[in-house]
DNA sequence: CAATAGGTTTACAATCTCTTCACATGACTT
DNA sequence: AAGTCATGTGAAGAGATTGTAAACCTATTG
């Protein structure tokens, strides 16, 4: 369950903000690091390789902008997430910023919690995290983009009704469906259907994948068991 | 250059916002679809599978916190983008919107050069699907630049709709494109054509390509298979 | 301004899918 | 043990979707 700690860069001079961003950062459940201007920021961005870097825009040495983009030229650290965080706010500074290669921008003052918020929103789209329209179980596979359903290696084109009831039971192995809530996932709300309507599809299912695999809950509904 | 076009579906209640939106957005080079309520935005959704949602968040029938979290929910639509437009900036708001799932979250009123650079940060993370120009796929080949298709070396001109048609299905070679979507992507927004028209340039596909690479999904479309 | 290719529509045929029906089965109640 | 309720089953008809050929627009080009 435990996904890797996320490492975050908080690149700022002002020691308090550093201090602050990074407190909240921390108790938020990330590793923090520091740095003190962009040409300590993007030393320590490529030797850490951090998750996401959190810009201040306007520093010493060396500004936001030109560290961004010199983090997006480095190979090793080109793909780490990147917040610009700054006083000024007008849509000019903000295009520089994307345009520099930023994920996001925010004007300060940020509330640590929408700070917060707006960094998990930005971790979820990491490559890590790719959720796929792909159910396995043992050895039947529910592939939802090719319509297809894979058993023993063998692949079978279900018709519609059947699929999106497969891909239903399946959503939740073991979890028992009720006729109700199978009418309204996969027929939908208005249509009306007869009393044998999912009996027959489910009777389908199980001459194709076998009878073991759905059992029925007298007058409750049916699931799936692997 | 040329990837595959973005396609944006623009959910707001109020009809000018949606056109200014979209026109600027069409300007930025984005497919764009539009949809006047929250119940509409996820109906079409499902329907066309955008790249990116742009939600309002107040709206009758159905607000956009709402419509976000169904959106995020169906297998369909789980993994578009999805980002707020708010009249209201509050911390609370906002922290709801990212709750939900959203992406971004935007205070009104936007530059709308700020709402392009935003969206193209965002459209940047995507996992690029095939956005190469050019597609091989066994003695198939499909070249974009050159506007040409290889098949076991013979090279063969296509009238563009055909191409489009070819080239999205081979885009992600197996998956599923429901006609909806198919609509969408090669023809477009507003342009309304009959029920037979994707099947006649499949039909003309087939005849050219060879009937077994284009499987027909009763209900829900067509995919390409090598 | 015709000729032509591309694109769309039409009308119908061919399929495939879905639903219904009539009845069977099985379990549980009285 | 008979009755009742919910589900299982096979077949058949209804319904929906797609395939196909040909006609019909339309924009482009020479």
């Amino acid at each position: 369950m435990a996904a890797m700690t996320k490492t975050i860069l908080v690149v700022d001079d002002d020691p308090d903000i550093r201090e602050l961003i990074g407190f909240n950062l921390h108790q938020a459940g990330f590793k923090v690091e520091t740095a003190a201007n962009g040409v300590l920021g993007i030393e320590k961005a490529t030797k850490i390789v951090p998750d996401l870097i959190l810009l201040d825009v306007m520093m010493p040495e060396m500004d936001g902008i030109e560290a961004c983009k010199r983090i997006r030229e480095h190979p090793l650290t080109k793909d780490c997430l990147i917040a610009f965080l700054s006083a000024r706010g007008e849509d000019y500074s903000q295009m520089v910023g994307f345009d520099s290669g930023a994920d996001d921008y925010m004007t300060k003052p940020v509330a640590p919690r929408v700070l917060i918020k707006r960094i998990e929103a930005l971790m979820r789209r990491l490559p890590s995290e790719k959720s796929e329209n792909v159910i396995v179980l043992n050895d039947l596979t529910i592939d939802r983009e090719r319509f297809l359903v894979i058993k023993n290696g063998e692949e079978l084109m279900l018709p519609k009704k059947e699929f999106e009831l497969l891909y239903l039971l399946c959503s939740s192995p073991g979890k028992v469906f009720t006729r109700d809530i199978i009418l309204s996932k996969v027929w939908g709300h208005k249509v009306i259907v007869g009393d044998r309507t999912i009996d027959v599809h489910i009777r389908k299912l199980r001459s194709k994948l076998g009878d073991e695999h759905f059992a029925t809950i007298k007058g409750v509904g049916y699931k799936f068991e692997s």
